[in-house]
DNA sequence: GCAGTTGAAGCACGATTGTGCTAAAAAGAC
DNA sequence: GTCTTTTTAGCACAATCGTGCTTCAACTGC
């Protein structure tokens, strides 16, 4: 039978490779060749494991998927073990919510190649299922989160846009912090994650 | 003498012919051929007028800047000339931070266009001087609103954070606009924002 | 040892890109 | 009409891209 190795572990190689590179130069310079150079590969070894460019882009837009969206299932199973309202339940919803930002070299890469591909979704209709697929987890944490930071008796309307505010404020925030990161620093989002924060619990003060 | 022809006109032909390419099949297929074929002339046509790919480019992203920091500017105007708390304040408000979302055919070419260009700024240093003065522009209004909305006696720096989370929050909303059009609906939008201004309005009321 | 499957590598082709350079056409100045 | 300058157009070259296809080495099962 034939020469065995991990194709799995070979392929999260590769993948790496598409990471650093969508990083450090962009979306557009993830050609095969450069993916290959990277990985220290030739571009046929890298065409043995991923039939087309396509796939293999399409396959590590997955992969960073279910990489932030695990961090964030795991997060909020944090914040439902802590008492609502104690600090250590308001610590763990700032961890959350610092999952999307890119606050450490791992984040940075992970929002930076998660933004690459959903804004190549909207051109390349290949990327657009995985990004479809994307939002939907995203939306149904933050939904959860959202759900839990308000008291119960908030209409369903209010939940909605609650959440979409919240995500589009995370969506902002890590946009700003990687692309004008001299203004947006961490502090800066901790500081604007929570005044929101703040904002959300003051809601139902205000009924 | 030569013959004569409105070199600015037929720039701002051209700078049309990069924004609705861009604006369909993203920055990445703004090529010079591309661009000569939308605008209807040859390639060295084009060249004649802008003396690089990236001079095209960067003085594209300058106009686009322009647009929408002029509409921004004009929209602040509007809201200093209504009485603060007053539902014409607050309508002008909404006015404003409409300009930053595709909430029309128009807005919506520019706020991509914009946004394609920020974030190749990333990768793409000829880009970057534009991006920080997008930034500075967007962000001067915004600081400016804000400063209008929040009480006299709120403190510089929660006046920064509000400005930044408010960008942040604009910003995000483009986004899923642009990108998750299906379910960032120009209702949702203003949903969105009025909540925003509802808990910024709260701020001072909780101290 | 042999055979057969798999991993790894590379060639070649057409398409696309930016750009240096050339050349023709157009129109006012004389 | 002739000259001059702008405008418009096009060619050619190197670089890059994805991909079909072939080739060679490696290693397992017998």
């Amino acid at each position: 039978m034939p020469k065995i190795v991990d194709a799995g572990a070979r392929r999260q190689d590769v993948v790496d490779a598409v990471f650093r590179i969508i990083a450090s130069d962009g979306l557009e310079r993830a050609s095969l060749r450069e993916v290959a150079d990277e990985a220290g590969l030739a571009v046929g070894s890298v065409r043995h494991y991923f039939a087309s460019s396509d796939e293999l882009l399409v396959h590590s837009f997955s992969v960073v998927i279910d990489r932030i969206a695990g961090r964030l299932e795991a997060a909020l199973e944090s914040v439902r073990q802590e008492a609502p309202g104690s600090p250590a339940h308001h610590e763990a919803v700032l961890l959350l919510l610092g999952q999307l930002l890119p606050l450490d070299e791992e984040k940075a890469v992970d929002v930076c190649v998660w933004l690459a591909f959903r804004t190549a979704a909207r051109i390349k209709p290949v990327f657009a299922p995985e990004a479809a697929r994307s939002h939907r987890a995203v939306a149904a944490v933050v939904g959860q989160l959202v759900m839990q930071l308000l008291p119960d008796s908030e209409q369903q309307d209010i939940l909605v846009t609650e959440a979409e505010r919240l995500l589009a404020t995370l969506d902002g925030l890590c946009l700003h912090a990687l692309l004008q990161s001299e203004w947006m620093t961490a502090r800066m989002c901790r500081d604007v994650l929570e005044a929101h924060l703040a904002g959300l619990g003051g809601l139902f003060q205000r009924g």
